[in-house]
DNA sequence: ATTATGATTAACCATGTAGTTAACTATAAA
DNA sequence: TTTATAGTTAACTACATGGTTAATCATAAT
């Protein structure tokens, strides 16, 4: 049995492993935009941009809808949600740092007087 | 200029896009390991995880001390942050379909009335 | 001194990625 | 009807990835 999670996880961390991606995402985010209001200000052949778009499809991060040739993109952030709540399990390790450099910080204080 | 923090997140995300690295960084989040303990449970060679830790290590998201024969592999919690951070960025935009789905649930209720 | 153990490294293979240009599809405008 | 626009797809290149086995290195045990 293959686990679907598993698979998913993976294409939502790879989908934002590239800055060119996390940079769609973010004008997503602000509002829906078309392929190639999304394309403009990258360096980069629409047919790049294309593909980076697919990618995010595929891991679910955005949503398309298809009025005549103009495709419009909007984000999803199920995905987005997933992959916070992954790295939630670990949240409480820093806030032990975030802890442990407060109470040093006290202490240093406290030797001051 | 090159954008550091860019290139660091797309380590970290490219860190966590497999599902073994993430079943690692889960192992080391529990108590620190050596790397043999690391590779025990998978089925695949030492050479294979011992590459895969090295990911790990150049996204900063483990560190490790050598003792004699033995590394011992331990989380670094600061690039988890780095990327939760990096997420946190659109916890607005869920909270919002939260919201939208309580009052829709609201309305509902309202109705049967 | 020899052997066994923990771990890395090198060489290799198959597959995937990120980009290119060029060809194509579909729709809108002249 | 022709042409321009929005976008995808295909074919290609260069390079990265994830795995293998075999060789190597360093340390510990006999």
């Amino acid at each position: 049995m293959v686990n679907h999670n598993k698979d998913h996880l993976d294409g939502i961390f790879h989908a934002l492993a590239d800055s060119t991606r996390r940079e769609l995402v973010d004008m997503m985010a602000e509002k829906e935009r078309t392929v190639s209001e999304l394309a403009e200000p990258f360096d980069m052949s629409l047919a790049a941009i294309s593909k980076h778009i697919k990618v995010l499809e595929r891991a679910n991060l955005v949503d398309r809808s298809v009025k005549g040739r103009i495709h419009t993109c909007r984000l999803n952030t199920d995905s987005l949600f997933k992959a916070t709540e992954w790295l939630r399990l670990y949240e409480k390790y820093w806030n032990k740092r975030f802890d442990r450099l407060e109470n040093e910080l006290l202490n240093a204080k406290k030797k001051e007087h």
